[in-house]
RNA sequence: GGGGAGGUACCAAAGUGGUUAAAUGGAGCGGACUGUAGAUCCGUUGGCUGAACGCCUUCGAAGGUUCGAAUCCUUCCCUCCCCA
């Protein structure tokens, strides 16, 4: 592969690139020394799912990973104790040392459904940050002015409007600068939010008299409600690990000003097709919804495999669309004993699936019509329905259990 | 060190002695509609009881005043702002 093929991958979907020539020149040098390049992440472990926005630079370095480089995996398990107080207008909590920990493993188990595994070195920046001395500290916040700090758009707008900043706060950027010389990383990937912190690892480095690492900056995504950057705290995320209906469902809710940018960022569509899908999308020769189904079964395939993709599809034409009961439904055993001449209380019935939490939840499921026993809604509430094997109780539009009479 | 503001349900935010299980918005849930779980409209949202406007729990925590407290008093915990 040529340089212009390598640069054209990574350059896809990344908002920007500093510097572009010094890219060049390090994937040059790797290729003549044999070096991989050392590409870094660091992810922050206060929330343990992983969703489709981690993944927009989970799958850049994937990218990095094909073309024969390493990524340093960076769990940031001791600037997790800190709080980024990146993108937020508040302080972030503090997390303890174990819930950190707790949250880095399942963080583990999620990102190699992206990540190469052969290729990956997973890294925790307490190794480091927690063994330096108050004096090495001291010299490192030397490095950097106030006035340097005060550069970042967030310290600068909360001094501004008078809103506390930590002074711990500070010292964010210059751990995650440090991280870098340690690991002596040769490009930092991060979300546009980053870019002051990567370049302060770029200062950094240039002080550890070490070249400089190149920065990339990949846009965050809105979440499934379109407006806000996808975040778990806003429960606008799609998690990988959700189950292919849910993830395809999902996809589905996103809005229809989002599909390019989801088919950019989240699949591996070509660029020519990308072109071919914006003009369908423009013409209106090819309906949205058409579109928006090919999204999710693509997204459904990258982290469900070709066969679950079909299935969710499936059973979304089905139950959403035409809003009949899917193929497998779950049973819902019922022992003889409990029923009366084969009747059964509708709110003790719907007890029995524990779908819903409280009596007064199932009653008011009854009284708006979100009851339906073999199609037949149930609107009353004490009424004792006859029920037989086989039958089909449904619980608002999504839910379905099968009787089972032991 | 001095002065001031505030902690209300999943979140935000009203309420300052009874008519308050607590306005309103968001989120959630249900329905209708549709090209989707999107948009829109309508309804609904502490728990328990075969349901009665009956009982229990809830307005930072613990006590107290009162026939009656989210509302008044005391102590404590926490958050924020201004001046130094």
């Amino acid at each position: 592969m040529n340089l212009s093929d390598e640069m054209n991958i990574i350059k896809r979907g990344t908002s920007e690139i500093i510097l572009l020539e010094e890219l060049e020149q390090k994937l040059i040098n790797a290729k003549k020394t044999k070096t991989p390049l050392r590409v870094k992440q660091g992810f922050d472990p206060s929330s343990p799912d992983i969703h489709l926005g981690h993944t927009v630079g989970l799958r850049k370095l994937r990218h990095f990973q094909d073309l024969g480089h390493e990524v340093y995996f960076l769990i940031g398990d001791f600037t997790g104790m800190i709080g980024d107080p990146s993108g937020r207008s508040a302080t972030r909590k503090q997390l303890t040392l174990e819930e950190v920990q707790k949250n880095a493993e399942t963080y583990k188990e999620q990102v190699f459904k992206i990540l190469d595994p052969e290729k990956t070195i997973v890294v925790f920046n307490s190794h480091w940050l927690g063994k330096l001395s108050f004096v090495e500290v001291i010299k490192l916040c030397a490095t950097y002015t106030v006035a340097q700090m005060l550069e970042r758009e967030d310290f600068a707008n909360r001094l501004r409007e008078k809103r506390p900043i930590g002074i711990h706060e500070f010292l964010y950027p210059l751990m995650q600068g440090y991280d870098s010389t340690v690991l002596r990383a040769d490009v930092e990937l991060g979300g546009t939010d980053q870019k002051f912190n990567l370049l302060v690892g770029r200062d950094l480095q240039r002080e550890y008299h070490q070249e400089p690492q190149v920065i990339i900056t990949m846009p965050l995504i809105e979440g499934t409600d379109g407006v806000e950057k996808m975040s778990k705290s806003l429960g606008n995320y799609i998690g990988i690990n959700e189950n292919p209906f849910d993830m395809y469902g999902k996809v589905m809710s996103v809005p229809d000003k989002l599909l390019l940018t989801y088919f950019e960022l989240l699949t591996d569509t070509p660029y020519p097709e990308l072109a071919k899908i914006e003009q369908e999308l423009k013409k209106d020769t090819v309906s949205p919804l058409i579109i928006k189904k090919r999204l999710a079964k693509e997204i459904v395939k990258i982290y469900h495999g070709y066969h679950e993709a079909n299935e969710a599809e499936e059973h979304f034409q089905k139950v959403i669309q035409e809003g009949k009961a899917p193929e497998n439904i779950q049973d819902l055993p019922i022992s003889k004993q409990i029923l009366k001449d084969n009747k059964i209380w509708v709110v003790e019935l719907i007890k029995l699936t524990k779908q819903l939490k409280s009596t007064g939840e199932i009653l008011r499921n009854i009284e708006q019509g979100g009851i339906r026993i073999n199609d037949q809604k149930i609107l009353e509430k004490n009424v004792d329905v006859d029920i037989k094997e086989g039958d089909i109780l449904r619980i608002g539009k999504l839910n379905f259990y099968r009787i089972k009479i032991d």
